[in-house]
DNA sequence: TGCAATTAGTTTCATTTGTAACTATACTGT
DNA sequence: ACAGTATAGTTACAAATGAAACTAATTGCA
């Protein structure tokens, strides 16, 4: 038995199956803010890091969010222009800055907080109790393995 | 309780976790075939499909990769400059193409079918056969819910 | 038939994205 | 103290991407 005639079915293929599953939940989620808040993805992910954790450098974004120093950047300098963020100088480190999200930035993330934790909570409602906590041992195992492939 | 103080984990949310994980995994993968076989994602994913259904039309690449039909145009020409497909027209319906991989494309397709097919079970090499089937189950659940959200 | 509406596929254009170069500040070892 | 190196963040440029306009062929139905 050799490898003659190789094949692979792509639906069945997990690197493929997880791509589809992920970006119809990403792109269906993203609209839920893009159209309401005129928000871009990264600039999501970094009101929601700041929201959480306000203080952070834009370096300390990128590590929060596995985003790239140039979206991050790109995200940060529009959330300004929209006032929807505070930034500052460190003291100790004039290249740092000091991110948080101003009165207006955090009122907009309390509306979006609640439309994305009930995303979340429809996204896990078909599955039961046990599968929810299947699914998170799973994605911790997928994710821990990687590096060396 | 009311909701004051919204707040959200952004690495306990799923959306985020599954899109992380993810992307890890895509670039890893695509890595494997980028360096070596100079494709591009949207070109190994037609030549994955050709390699498996020759003879599908353009617009049936999109509906088995959900991919759109404008990277499928552009995939498809560039395979093609390279020699890598085969393209004639459909004799029922002058509008429709029939692709398949040629000869040198079905080269390399074969020499990447065995080198996913070990990525794929390197992934799989920490879960065990019921975690396996568990992920299944999961993806399939989580993807057919989605559509109405 | 024949004309309006669809469909397959391509091209154009604007936007996004990533890599690499750059600026400015801070750290290191001598 | 200071030359060399590393780090935070921005900018510039090129490549990828997507939406919409376009071309060509087909279908439907009056």
């Amino acid at each position: 038995m050799s490898k003659q005639n190789p094949s692979l079915n792509l639906k069945e293929f997990l690197p493929y199956q997880l791509s589809i599953v992920t970006n119809r939940i990403s792109a269906s989620f993203a609209r839920l803010y893009s159209e309401k808040f005129n928000l871009s993805i990264p600039e999501w992910r970094v009101m929601a890091v700041l929201g959480q954790q306000p203080g952070l450098s834009a370096d300390e974004v990128c590590g929060e969010t596995e985003m790239d120093k140039v979206p991050v950047s790109r995200a940060v300098s529009k959330l300004l222009d929209k006032g929807l963020l505070n930034r500052e100088l460190s003291g100790r480190d004039r290249r740092r800055s000091i991110l948080s999200l101003s009165e207006a930035g955090y009122g907009m993330y309390a509306q979006i907080v609640p439309l994305a934790l009930a995303y979340e909570e429809e996204l896990k409602a078909t599955l039961t109790a046990a599968e929810q906590s299947q699914l998170e041992t799973l994605l911790d195992k997928l994710s821990s393995q990687r590096g060396q492939i």
